[in-house]
Order: C-alpha cells, then sequence, then structure tokens
DNA sequence: ACTATTTACGCAAACGATGTAGTAATATTA
DNA sequence: TAATATTACTACATCGTTTGCGTAAATAGT
C-alpha cells in the first residue's frame, strides 16, 4: 500500500540511502555488481522515487503547464495533443489551466504556477491580454514561457505562430476573386496579434484591389456567444449587408452560419464565407466550409520541442525566436462562386 | 528572481520559520498582531509556499490527474472543461494525460503515477481496456480512481455514466419509427461497458420489434479511421446494405457520412443515421446529424466533485456508486423519414 | 616498499514546510 | 497566594532524495 522508499529499499539492501540512490541514478561511483544488485530489487519492489522529494532537493518538476483559453476547441485540442506527445516523451507531465479568455483568471494561473511547481509554462493568451506584465513577472522568477499561437510579441521568448498575414490575405484574396465586393471581417477582441495581423492581410489585400475598408465592416466579437449572434445577425439584417465574411475564428463562422440559417440567407449565393478553422467537420457542413487550417498538432508540437530543447540545457533563458509554420487553404463551397 | 522562503521572510520578520509558517496558515497558536504583520509581510514578499517542500511533507499534491483517450474529442474535451473548473474551485490542479487508446500507454501512465504524484485520478479507460489488473493495483497504492464514461465494472470506486441502455433503446426505437428495417450498429471495440450498453439497447430493442439481429448487422470497428473507413464502406457497398445506422461514437458519424458520400448515397432517404455525439455543428452539418448528446460538461463536472468530497475528507476508498446523468435526444434531418 | 591514486561506499547536510513538544510570560481560578 | 490554565511564541525532528565530502581498501606508480 504505502509506497516503498529509498530509506527501505537500502536496509533490505544492506546499503546506505546514498548508495542506493546513486546506484539508481546510475552513479560512477557505484560499482557494477552492486548497481546491478540495487536495480533489480527497486524493481522487484516497484520502487518509484518520490517525486515531491527529488523536486524539492532538485529544485525540477519534471512538470510544463499548458495555459490555453479553452480546451473545447478543435485547435488547442489538437496543440495539446502535440504537446502532450512531446511532453511524454521526455517523461514530462503536463498541467492544463483554462483562462476562459478571462484575463483575471489568466492572471491568478500565473500567479499560482510561480513558484516552482512547474519547470516550464507554454500558453495562449487570451483575447484581452493587452498587458504583459503579468506574463513578464513571471519571466523574471526564473521560469521560461514558450508562446504558440496567440503569442505575446512584448515578451522575449520563443514563439511559435502561423503565417497569419499572408493567411490573411489569401483569404481575402480568395473571397475577391469569387465576386464579393464588400466583405466582412469578423475579429475576437483587437487586442492579440493574430487578429491584428489577420485583419491587416484583410486589409491589406481590399487596399490592393482598391476596395473601400469600411470600419463598420470590422466586427469585434468577444467570449459571449450571445453578443456575437446579435452582432452577426445585426451585420446580416437590411438591405446593405457584406456579400462576404472573412472570419478570424472557427466559432464565429459557425455564429455565422447559424445566423444565415434563421435570416435565411443563402450560402455561398447571397455570402460566401471563409474562415481559420481546424474543425474535422468542414466538408460535411451544409454547405461545406473554406478554411484556412492551421497545423494545429504541430505548432503544440514545435512549441514543447522548443521548450524541452532549453530545459534539457538546464538554461530558463530562451532568446526571442519566432517560428512559423504554414496554414493551408481548403477551398470548399461555402466561400466558390458559382458561374 | 529567485522565490522567497518560509526562512527569508523569518528573518525579516525577527520570527522564528515556524510561527511564519503559522502565522500564513491562520494557526490559532499566533497572536492577532504577528498575523496581520506576518501576512502583510508575506504579500509584499510575494511569497507563495513551495509545493514540493509542502507537498513531502504532508504527502498532498493538490493536484489530480486526468487520463483520457483523446482530447481532440467534442466530449472528452468538455468532459476536461467541467473537470478543470472544480478542480480550480478547490485550488487544485490537473495533470492530462493521453491514452490514444492504447492500453499499453495506459498501464505505463498508471505506473507514472503511483508514486504520490497525485491524489487522485479521473479516467475514462481505452475501448482496449479488459483487463483491469493495473488499475487495481494501482488502487492499492492508495489514489483513489473516479470513472467517467468508460468505467472499469470490476473496480469498486464511484462511476459516473449516462443512461446508455436507455439511449440505445431510444436511438433504436426512434430509427425504427422512421421506417427503418434493417439497422446496422456501429460500435468501437466491445470490451468496454458503454459499448456493451448500447449495443444491448440496441438489441433489445430490436428484438421488441421482432426484428432479426445479425451479426453482420454489428461492425465492430478500432482506433484507425483507415480501417474503419473500410469496414463501413464495406458495410455500404453493394445491394445488401442497411437502411439505418446507430454509431455508437461521433467520429464513427462522420466516417459513415464521409463514406455516404463517396458512395452517393442520399441521408436520410437511402439510409438513416443517429449517433452518440457532442458535435457543435450537428445541426449544420448537410443532413443535419440526429445525435444522442450526453451532458458532457456535467459529467466532468459530477466526477471532479466527487473525487473532492472524498478527498477534502482525506479518504483514499471510495465505495462502489454510479451516478447516472441524462443524455438527451436530438433528433435531426440524417435520421427522418421523409413522408 | 612507500607514496599517490582510484574505487566503492557511508555520513550528513541540505531542499522548504509542517507540526509536535517545549517554554517563558501572562492570566485565571480556588 | 499558590496552583493551574492560557497565550504566544521557538526549537527541532521530519518528509524522501540528492550530493559534497570523507574514508577505508584496493590498485597503481616509482
Amino acid at each position: 500500500m504505502a509506497a516503498v522508499n529509498l530509506k527501505q529499499l537500502a536496509k533490505i539492501l544492506d546499503l546506505s540511502i546514498s548508495t542506493v540512490s546513486k546506484a539508481l541514478r546510475d552513479s560512477h561511483e557505484i560499482g557494477d555488481a552492486t548497481k546491478l544488485r540495487v536495480l533489480a530489487k527497486a524493481k522487484e519492489m516497484d520502487y518509484t522515487p518520490n517525486p515531491f522529494a527529488s523536486g524539492l532537493r532538485r529544485n525540477k518538476s519534471k512538470t510544463i503547464a499548458v495555459v490555453v483559453p479553452e480546451v473545447a476547441n478543435n485547435y488547442f485540442a489538437l496543440a495539446i495533443n502535440g504537446i502532450e506527445r512531446i511532453a511524454q516523451e521526455n517523461d514530462y507531465h503536463v498541467l492544463i489551466y483554462l483562462t476562459h479568455e478571462d484575463i483575471e483568471k489568466e492572471k491568478g494561473i500565473m500567479k499560482h504556477l510561480e513558484n516552482k511547481r512547474v519547470d516550464g509554462v507554454l500558453m495562449s493568451v487570451t483575447m484581452n491580454t493587452n498587458n504583459q506584465t503579468h506574463l513578464s513577472d513571471f519571466q523574471q522568477k526564473g521560469i521560461p514561457i514558450v508562446f504558440f499561437d496567440r503569442i505575446c510579441h512584448e515578451i522575449e521568448t520563443a514563439k511559435i505562430t502561423t503565417d497569419d498575414y499572408i493567411s490573411g490575405i489569401n483569404a481575402t484574396k480568395h473571397l475577391i476573386e469569387n465576386e464579393c465586393k464588400d466583405i466582412a471581417f469578423l475579429s475576437l477582441g483587437d487586442d492579440i496579434s493574430i487578429m491584428q495581423k489577420r485583419k491587416s492581410g484583410y486589409l491589406e489585400e481590399l487596399l490592393k484591389n482598391n476596395m473601400e475598408v469600411k470600419r463598420e465592416r470590422i466586427i469585434k466579437c468577444g467570449n459571449d456567444e450571445e453578443i456575437n449572434y446579435n452582432l452577426v445577425k445585426k451585420l446580416l439584417s437590411g438591405k446593405n449587408k457584406p456579400d462576404g465574411i472573412f472570419a478570424s475564428v472557427e466559432k464565429l463562422a459557425i455564429t455565422t452560419y447559424q445566423v444565415c440559417r434563421e435570416l435565411n440567407i443563402n450560402i455561398p449565393n447571397d455570402i460566401k464565407i471563409i474562415c481559420f478553422s481546424n474543425l474535422e467537420t468542414a466538408s460535411l457542413l451544409s454547405p461545406s466550409l473554406s478554411t484556412i487550417t492551421q497545423p494545429a498538432y504541430n505548432i503544440g508540437k514545435t512549441a514543447a520541442e522548443v521548450m524541452f530543447k532549453y530545459l534539457d540545457k538546464n538554461k530558463t533563458y530562451i532568446p526571442n525566436e519566432n517560428i512559423v509554420l504554414q496554414s493551408t487553404l481548403h477551398i470548399r463551397e461555402s466561400s466558390q462562386h458559382i458561374v
């Protein structure tokens, strides 16, 4: 029942605690015969070191934290998948924390992690993280952070993103090529970098095509589904509605689908839609949804790999580095002009 | 940079370490004036107790583990959401482990958790967990397990499930009411209890309606997408195909949709489909997908609540208890007979 | 053969927090 | 007033590992 510890092992083997400990860690100080004897007995007695004792002594937790806005989201779920994979390979444990897009919760979580519970943090900030003092404070404590997707430029560290700007351009270009004359952009807040980049791409492409940039075509959505629904409904109600929608995140495209259904707006005849999404069922929607799909799994995997690259070397300082992975455009029915 | 500890705090306050420790834990042994002084200084110096030291001393990790087959799955993602919520409320941390339906990985993870890294484990077993010795061994170490959804009957503890048997009956009944004469059941393995229950409901309802139970209509799918695809394709190819599909899990319904698309089979005209699913976009699919939706968030929440009920009392033994939450039937186009 | 070096192990001090037992000083009671 | 109880604190052992240092014995070097 109670876990066996070094002391008991040592007594049975008639060795000192330190000898057993060193033998288990394969120290050169211990003779081969003794090592084998210890190893065998340890296995037999099912010894596993107490993580708290060794964590305390070595100041290493063998644990990383993942801080994300949500998990019931295909993008983050896939990223976590990638992270967990690499963590298991490195014999690390993964703590998960959800901010639910609440900056205060994010601050609280970081505060909680300041003691050396984790060796590093992989994070995607909330849509409202426009101030990064809680993050730089955290870094000051000597725990490295690696950002993925929703990064924080001001913090010096590694950042894994996708080519949001280019994707923003491509998505917009695609809509224009499919005869859209009046494209709206559905943003999720406007504090975070990915939104700014996606929007920049959108704006850039509009300008390039001499299309008017209208303030009211940029809809700032948020975390409240109902408010978003009403914002989109307002956008699509009445005569003066756009003929193209570029949704910056999956859920806003879903909302748009629902609104269109309610208002009897036909996609893609009346309005065309494209969005950033990792939805597995995009091709099964009615109509099938055109997406810019991010390599979510690889983003998570890469973030974890970068983290371990430094943790392995016992480096708590990670220099600035921008790793950009490519998203892929999946053109489906929702954005195509029917000739 | 380095975290401040009790010793430093004590020195600055000119008190002993134990006084400071007790003051922070609001012990009755310490005077009110001193308590306030300590609290103020601790806050000022941003003191947070070292989790390893206190974990070691108190033999409490303030951490629970969640062991699930996958996270990129709406059901588990929502359940994790519920779990995380309750954990945060209880000031607990959540470790996450993915088995990817691999029983060996599950065993390895449990082995890893046997040292007192966590105070409890919430888990949904893999589809291949037909042997529970690694779980009973784990329990023997004095760490409680609570199962949710994919439970293990043989282990004595609390189990949170949904009314799978009734839902199986209801789903099948619904298909029969919609003129299905030949219903296939897509199973995910057949080791785990939810599959057995869902299948029992299916079989029961067939019998009740004097419908023939054919062995070849029960398709045992697995973890490999490609194999599943081919199994479903084979089922739906040729003349002698079923006119109804009851998919035990979401992904098998998605596969069926894809196969139908490839084979040009019309849903619901040629074949009707219903499945267990927490897919947000079920209503936006083409055709919209009829589902039995489990209260995933609440299942996770309940599992966590039960766990904390015992952890709070420092009980490591959780007696058998079956908590059954109700799923809801959402009838949409995919299963409806068009008159 | 006598000193250096290596080998193989044990001792004991950390790591930081907790809690029991002990101790002065003050307060309460008979 | 003396015995007892209470208050407010401190000292110290403890949790299980790790690791620097010490040390005997064995080996090597000259």
